[in-house]
DNA sequence: CTGAAAGCGCTTACAG
DNA sequence: CTGAAAGCGCTTACAG
């Protein structure tokens, strides 16, 4: 007869232990466990006693078996780079994501990848969890893709920041409102009598930069002898963004502002303009997006739109845990406002 | 006879949907998909066919009950600040055990909380993982106490950023030289002339400050005609920091530089400076510690010392995951390299 | 109020 | 080279 050999570690103490130890059924430490037995009030006290005692806790790898339920949601960045972490506007989705789950008892795996680790290994497969979020990143093509992709794992999805809601799969996406942060922006700039701009961006299209450009333009587009260009920004490190932006003032003459696509890039492009010895904002004015630490840091402060990742983050978890519990999405695309926030690198309405 | 339900959502494809597909048993179908096998190529190939045809993923649930492994690590913040990821230290050393641990097929669980949620709810007893990696904060006796706890759970622990190897338990720490950093930035200071130090510390007491204040201080204390005072900075953000150095400026004479316990309350500092009409470094000077982007941003550009966060993260993992596999830490207290920055907001060495 | 039995989906030592 | 059986630690519908 077979004699199948013991797992590399012994669980220190199970429910039978306790069932022994208490002189009851692992059906009655189960229910007392989980509320939901008919329990006499002295077995559940005897129960409760032994389980203090042992020092027994559940496993739940077990628990996840039998009922098939992993009490887990896993965080996917899908970014190139490696440090994913870095910026804040993700930290804060994430910080928020956690704080929401852990609040509701689920777990959050985290994992961070690039793009072509995605493609190519599908890292994320052995990832199981009852829901997935994700923060994707990339052109809308390999976007989708990466969409389809993940709903082969066949869980829930939600996704951060994107902007259309992918058809098909059971997937609800979570973002702010970025083309309206982007005509805030540009309506101060244009009240400040600013009509030539540039925008920064770096090479790689983030969803949500995209839908602050198409803002920006819709109002700058509405007012004559306006244009627009966009200074691709590689990157988006600090010294890509300042050395390109230098570059591009030495090249042809300095617009009236330069709309960073996040406060990190504005912040690199007002050293370039003080390289270049222009004065911040008589000279030229600087905006930002997200309203993070940073932005109060720089001299002078930051004209940026205040985000509301952190929220973001928490939304996505209610809907996915809503979603779990409830069999459906209540919302497929939720919305969140955003905030401008005037400071002192833009120049008041004329 | 009992006739137990399903459970909620049925697992779609089985390995025994597999087995029975390929006309093997569930055994051989294991053999192949984890490469223990003696199984013939031609039988090898039929199997995984049917895996492809069938989409089949194997349930981890059931493996990391069937071998109580979990291939999982959790990571446990526990700081005051509910945002517990915007600290560019804490996020570069998450990210760095992350990819550590991607790299070598563990999953990370991420989670933050309150060292009041550590100690009335035991917020992480729920996280069934084989290794735990902790960030502690609060005083030694807290943090003590928090390990204490943190033991129970049976599984070896790595604590980021701790001072000393706590005993008695299966543990390691993981930390960079904060006390060599701090000797370095007190030498260029006293190098330059610099006698009298204010340095800036939170409220909260963080092992790898506290280490960095010793270490200034065993330099200035061994000049004659030096002072060092100690700034309280509250929860260490940016609006507190400037404000009590501001304080601190209006009530009593300047020191000839100011340290901030971190590159962001440096920032402050230097706000707090020229809010008070000095001028950096002419009239006073100002370090940080930490070197992450921000302290490129400010003018004059900060000087400051450059952390291995990301490789205190990555070797967290790989000392963990050898600790898991060989069932030994091979150290247990890893002290990583500091590397000194100089910027323009010091003078250099007359 | 309480318990015996079945089964979630795997893996392993052993016999054939 | 291949398979039958046992068991990891739970939970549930049902019978007593």
């Amino acid at each position: 007869m077979a004699k199948p050999q013991r797992p590399a570690v012994a669980r220190s103490v199970t429910i039978k232990d306790v069932a022994r130890e208490a002189g009851v059924s692992a059906m009655s430490v189960s229910n007392v466990l989980n509320g939901r037995g008919r329990v006499s009030e002295a077995t559940a006290n005897r129960i409760m006693q032994v389980v203090e005692r042992l020092g027994y806790r559940p496993s739940v790898a077990a628990r996840r078996l039998r009922l098939s339920q992993q009490w887990t949601i896993g965080m996917l960045i899908v970014v190139e780079d490696p440090d994913f972490l870095s910026d804040p506007f993700i930290t804060a989705q994430v910080t928020g994501l956690t704080n929401y789950l852990t609040a509701s008892s689920y777990s959050l795996i985290l994992r961070g990848m690039k793009p072509s680790d995605f493609r190519t290994t599908g890292l994320f497969q052995d990832i199981e969890a009852d829901g997935m979020v994700a923060i994707l990143s990339g052109d809308s093509v390999q976007r989708s893709w990466f969409v389809s992709e993940l709903a082969t794992l066949q869980v829930p999805i939600v996704l951060m920041q994107e902007q259309t809601v992918p058809q098909g799969i059971d997937c609800a996406i979570v973002r702010q409102d970025d083309f309206d942060g982007g005509r805030q922006v540009a309506s101060h700039l244009l009240a400040t009598g600013a009509r030539r701009f540039w925008m920064l961006l770096p090479q790689v299209e983030w969803a949500a930069m995209t839908a602050r450009k198409k803002g920006i333009a819709s109002r700058i587009e509405a007012v004559d002898g306006t244009s627009l260009d966009v200074i691709a920004c590689g990157d988006e490190s600090y010294c890509v963004t300042r050395g390109n932006t230098l570059a591009a003032l030495a090249s042809r003459k300095a617009p009236d502002a330069i709309i960073g696509g996040n406060d990190q890039m504005a912040i690199a492009a007002m050293k370039a303009c003080s390289d270049h010895g222009l004065r911040i904002p008589a000279d030229i004015q600087v905006t930002g997006f997200n309203a993070f630490d940073t932005w109060r840091y720089v001299e002078p402060v930051l004209t940026t739109v205040r985000s509301a990742a952190h929220a973001i983050g928490e939304r996505a978890g209610s809907e996915l845990i809503h979603r779990l519990q409830s069999g459906t999405f209540r919302e497929t695309e939720i919305v969140l406002p955003v905030q401008f926030q005037p400071g002192s690198s833009t120049r008041s309405s004329s």
